[in-house]
DNA sequence: CACCAGGCAAGTA
DNA sequence: TACTTGCATGGT
């Protein structure tokens, strides 16, 4: 399990975070305005740009469709159409209203009681949620809710791969525990660091990019895609 | 024009 | 358990 993991795991995360932050500085983020819309967010941005979910959630605002309760009532179909920007969005209405049924079986509507769940107990019904897996059931405990649980994405993933410090075939699992065993139990800290990294990800590690300008490249470490 | 983007679930062997 | 495939739009 802890085949890719060394002894200086973890002075090599605070260096990685600490060369972050210097150079992004504090980001304060998920770029959404309550926790509702960071979970629609959460669901929107899957396998897509952030770009796209934009000009969704846009649409949802416009149509007074960013509460509970509208998301209750609208017909699957409408809420579609108004998704369609982001892609996948028959599939993306379905897990919406998947989301807002559980929230109404399990919590009559309310956001305050779902996060008040024990927070291993939460996140597991919110895998059994259809549409919700790790990604984006973390993204909602610490974007939404301010849980301490780190959030490992595609970005997170890449960098941390071309820089030999996991495999290709990690798990998701494996990642997560390798951040939240080797630093301290912080939700501020995890949230800044996963906000650090997709920033990184986004300005020096595409799929398809070059690495020169990157805040990591002197990491010894340190190669191009 | 081909490829990529802050995944997930269902199907197959 | 470990792959593979469908889902879909908009930017580069």
């Amino acid at each position: 399990m802890w085949q890719y993991v060394r002894e200086a795991d973890r002075d090599v995360l605070m260096g990685v975070y600490h060369r972050l932050n210097d150079f992004f500085g504090d980001l304060h983020w998920w770029p959404a305005q309550s926790p509702l819309e960071v979970i629609v967010g959460a669901i929107l941005t899957q396998n897509t740009a952030w770009q796209n979910v934009e000009q969704a959630m846009d649409n949802l605002s416009s149509s007074k469709l960013l509460s509970i309760r509208a998301l209750q009532y609208v017909g699957e179909e409408v809420l579609a159409q108004h998704l369609r920007p982001s892609g996948y969005y028959r599939l993306k209405a379905k897990r919406l209203k998947a989301f807002v049924r559980f929230l109404r079986v399990e919590y009559e509507d309310s956001l305050d009681k779902m996060f008040a769940e024990p927070l291993l107990v939460l996140r597991s019904k919110l895998l059994s949620v259809s549409g919700i897996g790790e990604e984006t059931a973390d993204s909602i405990l610490l974007y939404a809710g301010g849980k301490p649980v780190f959030v490992v994405d595609a970005y997170t993933r890449r960098i941390l791969s071309r820089h030999g410090f996991i495999g290709d075939k990690t798990s998701y699992t494996d990642i997560q525990a390798l951040f939240m065993n080797n630093l301290p139990v912080d939700a501020m800290l995890y949230n800044q660091y996963h906000a650090l990294l997709v920033n990184t990800g986004k300005h020096f590690c595409r799929k398809v990019s070059r690495c020169d300008p990157c805040p990591l490249a002197a990491l010894p470490e340190h190669h191009k895609p």
